[in-house]
DNA sequence: CTGTGGGCTACGGGCCGACAA
DNA sequence: TTGTCGGCCCGTAGCCCACAG
């Protein structure tokens, strides 16, 4: 901790920034004022609910900001894209290294959306980055007892509760006494703003079955579930039982909100960037991972890696990781067949989605076809930097070796292959 | 219409800017496009909802706007001021003359909570204000046939319906057929966004009352309403039976958006209208009647004879209207005990609340002690211009008398009355 | 192994007049 | 005039198992 506070500060002063620990100080403080943040919120519960793929920067760490990633998060916020009305700013660079002076987890009161709160400060690229440290690509903790189900109707109906995978019943709930008639005992378990709910856990039916009964329907109802959504549950290091949910995607989660036009949410973010940009000023921005289409903040070291460390070219292949449905990862492959600007006037020269991707799999047409080079990996950067391929939790040695074979084979394969 | 489409045009070639009727209706289209906005809102139901103080400005009309109002209204959405982050825009004035381009009336899906759409476009003020027509004081229409209701403990309950005070039922309820036994009907009214509700209208009980029953709970559970907030019914201009929905105000109706830091927002704001004020081109904001402290986008006219029509100073006399909690008007009286800048740094010479003020009464300690000359009356205003100070419904002639003879009396009245 | 549906029961939603403020 | 309560009834939330995918 006393290092990281150290970083800070040598930070500002190699950045030549006005900047002062003790504004410091009253930022943070000012910032754990902030309505909703009174109590810490349970990280792997945060990151439960966020997603295997989601990780935060690390508090000093240097990273790469994005103002078109950013900007693309309030688009899909608001569906309303970028228009003409939205004014250049010339100034501001399409990435802009920062430090992190400070990350808070949150989630809406109303929908336990979760999101974070990153406080970032513009350096001097030429003066300050010489000794990099490399955490920053540390991965944010996952919980490694957790389970998440996808609701069925009968789940959500008023007619009965939650039917529990066995697998997860007995990985995650404390052990039933199979002796008594039925088998049964009561849950307590937290959600995101500490709230206390009780389950009345059963075993019975013909065939047995684990069941969530009373107390369920309240839950459902308090954090209004539907069929589609999902429910996870973790046990945390301290071996906490925690609750937390996750909307389906047709749930818009934030509805245009009433406060700012699409348009001056747009500028707000041009313009608070390219202030900060100009003062090596702080600035404050919310991530929230599971609307936001990419990441916009990524660490330095992950940022040069990609850039810097491989050679990108039309015709290569990659993999990307993506987020299955019962909340695992799964990589999908695919050919760069591209390599241009997003945004040629706002943004010329940007590597922001700058590569044209074609998906192998027909049915990826919800997948973007452009990304940026620090989401993919290729050949070469799996054989570099293998710690960044996979850290697959269950079949650690199948699927790492799955992988590694799947990239054996395409390595050899042509460039298109046919059907 | 017409005339209204031709000014624009006009404004926009006198103000020099490049914008084209084309472009005015695409953007135009855009705005109709908008979420939410398939539907046209019924603009009595709006207005009653939104109160009687509430009048919105005529397309077409000049109006100033003031940055400073609308960063409080930010400020109380997100419940966080202005921070010293902030930029200063210096090329932004203080007040910024504008024409009225479009407004449009919305409401929050979830909340009810009602709010306005405008787009507006920054005119030379010295070449573009000679002939100001004199719509945009024109007030809006607010329905003369509507009750409002507070909710009580038993009428949010789930042990019984509505009680609906006896006056109301009759005025704006069909009449019932009271050879009934006992007399009943059922109500088909519409809510903000076109949704019909049924309720059981029926005259029972010892004594008689006016019951709303079945439907009532549906309506209470779907609104989210609790004691405390406030149910209103109209009848529009087609005799159509609508309702309507106030949130008591402790419910903050828009909790701090995950999309956008408080910062953000403010800066948004800021740079939206000092890009807009740059170029001349149109910009859109959100006004929220119940969140907002004080309206910022002000009819020119009206403006212009509060600041320049009466010589305003320390001592002097005022009223200024505020709601009553049936929805009704009352007026407070004060004196001004002083002019100053509200924020001498950022915005030094504005009129935006540069008058401190104190209220006759106590427990007026929720009442702003600042407020702007154009929220006021004085004796002046209320000679030169008495069609500013009151159109009140009911009681018309004696509320004016009364309001005269008030009037009378604190001219006369010494400075600072003692107890 | 787990999703859905039929059967059954009991709690509470919701309609009524009696009071009293 | 209208807010709250006790009384009562019946609709449905919610527990159980059977059955099938």
């Amino acid at each position: 901790m006393g290092s990281v506070e150290e970083k800070i500060k040598v930070g500002g002063l190699v950045g030549g920034a006005t900047t002062t620990l003790l504004e410091e100080m009253k930022l943070l403080k000012e910032m754990q004022n902030h309505s909703g943040a009174r109590k810490a919120i349970n990280s792997e519960l945060w990151h439960a609910c966020a997603g295997p793929l989601v990780s935060l920067p690390q508090m000093g760490s240097l990273v790469c900001y994005f103002p078109q990633g950013h900007s693309e998060q309030v688009a899909v916020s608001t569906k309303r894209s970028a228009t003409s009305q939205i004014p250049n700013y010339p100034n501001l660079p399409s990435q802009l290294m920062c430090r992190v002076h400070n990350v808070t987890l949150h989630a809406d009161k109303e929908t336990d959306e979760i999101y974070a709160q990153m406080s970032l400060q513009p350096v001097n690229p030429e003066k300050d980055i010489f000794p990099i440290p490399d955490f920053g690509l540390k991965p944010s903790k996952h919980p490694s007892e957790f389970f998440c189900k996808t609701l069925t109707a009968s789940d959500t109906s008023t007619h009965g509760g939650f039917s529990v995978p066995r697998r997860a019943a007995e990985k995650l709930f404390p052990q039933l006494d199979y002796s008594m008639q039925p088998p049964t005992q009561e849950l307590v378990v937290r959600d995101l703003h500490d709230n206390t709910w009780t389950f009345r856990h059963i075993y019975r039916g013909q065939p047995k079955r684990h069941l969530l009964t009373t107390g369920w329907s309240l839950f459902v109802g308090a954090k209004r579930l539907r069929a589609g959504d999902s429910v996870l549950f973790i046990r945390d290091e301290k071996s906490q039982l925690l609750v937390g949910v996750r909307r389906a995607n047709r749930q818009q989660t934030t509805l245009p909100s009433s406060v700012l036009s699409a348009d001056s949410m747009h500028i707000g973010v041009l313009a608070a960037a390219a202030h900060a940009a100009a003062n090596r000023s702080p600035f404050t921005i919310f991530y929230n991972p599971r609307a936001c289409p990419s990441e916009f903040v990524i660490p330095l070291v992950k940022f040069r890696k990609s850039v810097y460390g491989t050679q990108i070219s039309v015709g290569m292949r990659f993999g990307m990781m993506f987020e299955t449905e019962e909340s695992g990862k799964r990589r999908y492959m695919g050919t760069i067949v591209g390599i241009s600007d997003l945004d040629p006037l706002r943004w010329p020269g940007s590597k922001w989605r700058n590569l044209q991707v074609e998906w192998d799999e027909s049915g990826c047409s919800d997948k973007q076809n452009r990304v940026s080079s620090w989401e993919i990996e290729t050949p070469e950067s799996l054989f570099i930097f293998p710690s960044l391929t996979s850290s697959l939790k269950r079949p650690l040695s199948s699927g790492f070796l799955g992988a590694e074979t799947e990239w054996g084979n395409l390595i050899k394969r042509p460039l298109r292959p046919g059907p």
